[in-house]
DNA sequence: AATATAGTCTATAGAACTAATAGACTATAT
DNA sequence: ATATAGTCTATTAGTTCTATAGACTATATT
């Protein structure tokens, strides 16, 4: 399961993607439109800050607002910012690696293997899964409902 | 992440399924021999047990065996027994749904649609993921190393 | 310059979960 | 009878997650 701090972010992230080159939107209609809790979000929006992801604007007028495209960001970076890895297992990860201590031979690992398949699979779609794929999606979702 | 219990329930699986029609294995023998707390994996079989995929034998010459054949035993089966849920989101999971609070409209989500995706490769994965395979993989592993 | 607006930073705290251990108890083979 | 081996209940230390409080800093506008 991700955390909730990585599904506010993606939230906060679509909607802020929506009112793309809009202007700065505030942190409270963020959290009263979305529902997430506005001193909790402060921090997420913070931490997307320093990741390059978004920049804000103090005082008046001001707000957060992407600095990156909405085709830039992707449900990988956004995950592996908050949660860290994606795989299942610490030896199957590339950037968070770790080996298991009761492993005899990484290298013959038929566990490992399994789970490297299951991390390539899934950054394969969280990469795919972009802020403009997802309002992309939505679209056709609601077309296909009316 | 999956948790350690999963990681040990199965690395002592996988050894068990490479003594099927053995007879009984000791707790103490897989302990040593997987580098797993004793103690720790004592609840882990006995959890095994429970859900049928394991039996014991008290007494001496008794000890765990494998119940289901190696190749009735996959590994989305052994997470969700210990870990619950295999999909990121609660409102993508079969068998632990849950709403999410701050959703709109669930079935016109591109969150959810994502993740969807993603779950429903991972689970066709780990169903493929039998003990048998495991070891299958194993051997050919080995073949390639030498 | 004053003031209201709005983001920033540091600290903290309760709840839940994880990993592991202790120890008394029960069942079985010989 | 006795040694062997699994069973059950409780507990604990540590960590992580989610969220909140409150003082502080920067900016736009008048």
């Amino acid at each position: 399961m991700i955390s909730k701090k990585v599904k506010y972010a993606i939230i906060a992230l679509v909607k802020l993607a929506r009112e793309y080159n809009k202007g700065p939107i505030l942190i409270r209609d963020i959290a009263e439109s979305e529902k997430i809790p506005q001193k909790f979000l402060e921090t997420i929006l913070s931490d997307l800050k320093h990741a390059g992801i978004l920049a804000s604007k103090k005082g008046k007028g001001g707000g957060y607002y992407l600095l990156k495209s909405p085709d830039e960001v992707n449900l990988a970076t956004i995950i592996r910012l908050f949660d860290g890895a994606i795989a299942l297992l610490p030896c199957v990860t590339y950037q968070y690696y770790e080996r298991c201590e009761e492993c005899k031979d990484e290298e013959t690992c038929g566990i490992r293997e399994v789970f490297k398949e299951v991390r390539d699979e899934t950054v394969e779609l969280l990469k795919a899964a972009t802020l403009s794929e997802i309002i992309r999606r939505e679209s056709k979702l609601e077309k296909k409902k009316r």
